[in-house]
DNA sequence: CTCATTTAGTCAAAGCTTTGATCACCCTGC
DNA sequence: GCAGGGTGATCAAAGCTTTGACTAAATGAG
C-alpha cells in the first residue's frame, strides 16, 4: 500500500497517492496524512468503479450511470413522486426532472400528475423501463461481483462496516450531506 | 448495518440500500447480494463525502472539485504537460482542456507551449494558485479529518488496506479503468 | 375566508463530463 | 527527405450537475 515514491516521471494515477502524501508531509508537517490518504483512495476507487460500470455495462446499453440510478429506485420502490425518487437516488429535484426528460423520451418511464397534490408528479416505470432495468442489473451486478472478488467475504463484510461506520460518524459530526 | 428493512414510505438515502437488497433478494435471488452492497455504500460513501468537501470547503471559495484536483496536481508535481494532469487526476485530455480555461481565466494557472514538442501544453501554476491551493487544501485537510474521525487509527489502516486490495484486483480482472 | 408561507416542479445559466472529429506536429522507415 | 502513422490538444455535441429564480398549488394563522 505505501511502495516507495517513485520520481514524478513515473506516477500515474494510483501512485500519486504516495508521492502526494510524501510531498504534503514536506510541505505542510501539520496536514493529518492518514485522513487525507483515506480520503484520496477512497475518492480514486470509487471513481475506477464507476467509471468501469459505466463503460462496460451502462452506456453500451445506451444510458448513462445516473438514469441507471434512477431506474433502479423506481424499479425498487414502485412508483414515486419526483421528491423521493431524488432523495433515494441521491440527486437534486432539478436533476430527476432534466433525467426524466431522457428517460421519458425514450420510453422506459411516464410522468404522470399526483392525484392528491396537482403540484406533485408521479414517476412510473414503464414495461421496457422494467425490462430494461432488469436486464441491467444483472450485468452490472456481475461486473460487481467481478471487483468485489478480490475480498475474501470476511474482507468484504469488514470493508462494508467500516463504510457505514464513515458515513453515520459523519452524519454525527453534521457535515452538509444533503441527505 | 443491516437494520430490519424500512417501508418504501420511511427510505432515506442510506436506509435504501438495505431496502434495495432485499427487496433484490427476492426479485432476483441469483444476485450476489453482498457484491451489491459492497458497491452501493461505497458509492453512497464517496458521494456524500465529496458533496461535502465540494460544498463546504471548495464552492464556498469560488471554485469547483475538479479545478481542485487539477490545482492539486499541478501544486504537488510540479509543472506538468496537459496529458499528464489528466493521467494524475483522472479525467479526461479534453476535461483538462476545458478546465485550464477556467484556471487560466481566474490567474490560478497557465499555459505554455512545450520547448520540445511543440503540440504540447506545459501547465503551471502561478503565485495566486499556488496561495490558492495551499490556502485551500488545509480547510480541506480539516474537512477530511473530520469525517475520518470516526475511525480508530486502526480501522483507518484497515479501510484504506481493503481499498488498495480492491482497487489492485480490480486492475487484476481487467476492468475497463482507463487508467 | 383570506393572506402569507411553504413546497413541488421546472427552467435558465454556468460548469464539468464524455466521445469523436480535426488539426498540428513528431518520428520512423524507406 | 519525405510519406505514413501515431500523438497532443482543442473543439463540438450531447448529457448531467448544481444553484437560484419562478410558477402553481397546498397549508396554516388569524
Amino acid at each position: 500500500m505505501t511502495a516507495r515514491p517513485a520520481a514524478s516521471e513515473n506516477l500515474d494515477y494510483l501512485s500519486f497517492v504516495d508521492y502526494a502524501i510524501a510531498k504534503v508531509g514536506r510541505e505542510l508537517p501539520a496536514a493529518d496524512l492518514m485522513a487525507m490518504r483515506l480520503v484520496l483512495t477512497l475518492h480514486r476507487v470509487t471513481s475506477s468503479l464507476v467509471y468501469d460500470l459505466e463503460s462496460a455495462v451502462h452506456r453500451p446499453s445506451g444510458w448513462s450511470w445516473p438514469g441507471f440510478r434512477v431506474l433502479f429506485v423506481l424499479w425498487l420502490a414502485g412508483p414515486l413522486a419526483a421528491k423521493r425518487v431524488a432523495e433515494l437516488a441521491g440527486m437534486s429535484r432539478a436533476a430527476v426532472s432534466a433525467l426524466i426528460n431522457t428517460l421519458e423520451r425514450d420510453g422506459l418511464a411516464t410522468r404522470t400528475r399526483a392525484e392528491h397534490d396537482r403540484r406533485a408528479v408521479t414517476l412510473t416505470l414503464t414495461d421496457a423501463g422494467h425490462h430494461a432495468i432488469t436486464t441491467a442489473f444483472q450485468v452490472h451486478n456481475e461486473r460487481e461481483q467481478a471487483w468485489t472478488n478480490a475480498l475474501s467475504k470476511t474482507e468484504q463484510t469488514t470493508l462494508v462496516g467500516l463504510l457505514d461506520k464513515l458515513i453515520h460518524g459523519a452524519q454525527a459530526a453534521a457535515p452538509k450531506t444533503r441527505f
